[in-house]
RNA sequence: CGGGAUGUGGCUCAGUCUGGUAGAGCACAGCGUUCGGGACGCUGGGGUCGGAGGUUCAAAUCCUCUCAUCCCGACCA
């Protein structure tokens, strides 16, 4: 079959978005839908990403003096009660559990037993059994701060999933603390955000906007919600991470209270920040493109694959110990606190060898054959460049530069990204450009990011919503003050905000 | 929960209107020719047609019920 200049991935992103994303994750092998509703396996070559994710960012929380520990999947349903908005938020979409074994019933199916006194409900997020420890465990100010993180699961009862985005069960870092004063708290909440937003930028290579949320978009009991917002390629905005400062709401539902230092009680301050698997699903939005998924080298499953050229009948012994050779001294190299990491692929597939990795995003390939072997060369082709632009390089070279060549790709799809977001912003003042630019958008051209004047008002904002499915994405830290128009009802404005279509 | 559809090998689907022995492409396995941009030929394995009931000499096809999934409308990391 002639296949040639066909992309990998069809249909492309220009075709149809949605189901671009859906085969970039089916032709990496990262992920499948599982059996069960709303729900995903996740496969090596997605969940090494997740893993890679885990270890680096565990190991800038515990920098912090951020601890691990573990709570219960399983959470009183009284206990989500404590905190009223909290309830609000949360329970539409609680799975709840409300029996303990099955029993064999008239027509031999298995059915539900043993009711619970108390219905359960499967954690959607825990800051109310985390909380109740907490106020087991604080009695003085000496007892604080507590600065925990739990890597866990959680559970929220979705209608329209979609792989990574969104999924009834998805895995999450959740962090929690307490704190005696207010500022202390604040503080912590701002730090996790930056923490946020430089891991973000720096290994998953998605440039980032940091700001506050508005009101009504605000994580359910929290006095303040802060973000981090990033670009997809079809101009839509993805929250890659978020951090809130608590107030004293949950310590008072929780009853986290302490003597301070003059004896009197008081009802301590607190935070919690979360990321999620959803990172995966911005990565694969930000850097991907119609041959497939492109993974930035620093949380890569693995950094480089040999392709042995093969040839049957030959004696292909060299080939094969070149390879195993050229892995091994790859592998003492170091990138980004972690070895190099090296698949040789043999397979006598023919050409779809190499595209199978292409799909992978794998972020170097490398060709290793007779004439190479003879020149002392690796013949390379980089995940970021087209691939009619593999290169022939000095075989010791490349070894010794494979850090630097990592970090070039890494670079060159961070300054892409970077690209892509500003060619895409906006700043815009009337009403008619606005509803215009938005009006008409679809498919892979959802609008962009619009730094436009509003007055704060729930009404604009809803409106907005209303007409045109744009919402304020937060309100940006480096956002001027500056006198302007409402967008929507001109009044006067003091600050530009984000507008977006979000996922 | 309202509206629309679809259930046939691992995947995508044809066949259903007009009942007559279960099909194709892709994927998979074997052999051979290939191999530094997605190869090809031959051979082969694999499906109680979502489930239950009914009509009929005969049902993937017609009827009834049921289950499941997907798409569209109100929320969310």
């Amino acid at each position: 079959m002639g296949t040639k200049n066909k992309t990998a991935i069809t249909p492309t992103r220009e075709e149809d978005y949605a189901q671009w994303y859906q085969e970039v994750i089916k032709a990496s092998d990262m992920a499948e839908n599982s059996p069960v509703r709303g729900c995903m396996v996740m496969k090596p070559w997605g969940y090494a990403i997740w893993e890679n994710i885990m270890n680096q960012m565990d190991a800038e929380f515990k920098k912090t003096g951020v601890k691990n520990a573990y709570f219960p999947l399983f959470i009183p349903l009284s206990y989500l009660e404590k905190e009223a908005e909290h309830v609000e938020g949360f329970a539409k979409e609680c799975a709840v559990v409300t029996h303990h074994k099955l029993e064999k019933g008239k027509d031999g199916k298995l059915v539900p037993a043993g009711e619970l006194a108390e219905p359960l409900i499967v954690r959607p997020t825990s800051e109310t059994i985390i909380g109740e420890s907490m106020s087991r465990w604080t009695s003085s100010y000496r007892d604080l701060p507590i600065l925990l993180n739990q890597w866990a699961n959680v559970v929220r009862w979705e209608m329209r999933t979609r792989m990574f985005l969104r999924t009834s069960e998805f895995l999450w870092q959740e962090g929690h603390t307490a704190h005696a004063t207010k500022q202390e708290a604040v503080q912590r909440t701002m730090q996790m955000l930056d923490l946020y937003a430089e891991f973000v930028e720096k290994c998953l290579a998605m440039p980032v906007i940091k700001g506050r949320k508005t009101i009504s978009e605000r994580f359910p009991g929290a006095d303040d919600t802060t973000c981090i917002e990033s670009m997809m390629q079809d101009r839509r905005a993805l929250q890659a991470g978020t951090s809130h400062f608590l107030g004293q709401n949950f310590a008072k539902g929780s009853d986290i209270r302490f003597q301070n230092e003059d004896g009197q009680e008081q009802y301590a301050w607190t935070t919690s920040w979360g990321t999620s698997t959803r990172m995966i699903g911005g990565m694969i939005m930000v850097h991907s493109d119609d041959d497939g998924l492109v993974v930035p080298p620093r949380i890569a499953p693995a950094h480089v694959v040999i392709l042995p050229i093969i040839k049957k009948g030959d004696d292909n012994t060299k080939v094969l110990e070149s390879a195993k050779a050229l892995k091994a001294a790859l592998q003492a190299k170091k990138f980004y606190g972690r070895a190099v990491e090296v698949e040789i692929d043999d397979r006598d597939i023919g050409g779809a060898r190499g595209w199978d990795w292409v799909k992978k995003g794998i972020p170097l390939r490398v060709e290793l054959g007779p004439r190479d072997i003879a020149n002392n060369t690796v013949f390379m082709a980089r995940r970021d460049m087209p691939a009619s632009q593999k290169q022939s390089m000095d075989q010791e070279v490349f070894i010794n530069t494979i850090s630097e060549i990592l970090d070039s790709i890494q670079q060159n799809l961070f300054d892409r990204a970077l690209a892509f977001q500003k060619a895409n912003t906006f700043h815009i003042d009337t009403r008619q450009e606005f509803y215009d630019l938005y009006k008409n958008t679809k498919g892979a051209h959802n609008g962009a990011f619009v730094f436009s004047h509003w007055c704060g008002s729930r009404a604009c904002e809803e409106q907005i919503k209303k007409d045109l499915s744009v919402t304020i994405r937060c309100i940006p830290f480096d956002s001027p003050k500056e006198h302007g128009q409402c967008i929507c009802c001109e009044k006067a404005s003091e600050q530009r905000v984000l507008f977006a279509k979000a996922y």
